[in-house]
DNA sequence: CAGGTGACTCTAC
DNA sequence: GGTAGAGCCACCT
């Protein structure tokens, strides 16, 4: 199923993370059913223009923020994650481990 | 077609 | 914990 274009699948998965919930740009990549397209990933968020997607929620595999520090998409980013109740410290999600462990709980090994 | 670039990832030191 | 190098894929000049 799904016959959409890539940049469409990686907007849709990571239309559906959770509240509270962090992934990695290789993780939404994999689950789009593009992997080893983690760059593309980040290139659809940074072209991405679409207020009601969760892209905040994505970040890069150690947990950090993807966007250089400073920026203004750093700060957006840091202020949404915080106001979606995730700890954020000098550009880095502490619950990195906690939410992967729960994605894999909640979503399931791979594949959809 | 070759070269440069990027909100990436992994391994090695 | 950090930096450095190589690999990676899609897109632009």
């Amino acid at each position: 199923m799904a016959d959409k274009s890539p940049a469409q699948r990686i907007i849709d998965v990571v239309r559906r993370i959770p509240r509270g919930q962090v992934a990695g740009y290789g993780e939404v990549a994999h689950r789009a059913g593009l992997p080893g397209r983690a760059r593309l990933a980040a290139k659809v968020l940074s072209e991405n223009t679409d207020p009601g997607l969760p892209w905040h929620r994505v970040v890069r595999s150690d947990g950090r923020i993807a966007l250089p520090e400073g920026s203004k998409g750093f700060r957006e980013q840091c202020q949404r994650l915080r106001a979606d109740g995730v700890n954020v410290i000098k550009g880095r999600v502490r619950d990195l481990k906690v939410a992967r462990t729960l994605d894999e709980q909640m979503w399931g090994p791979f594949e959809s």
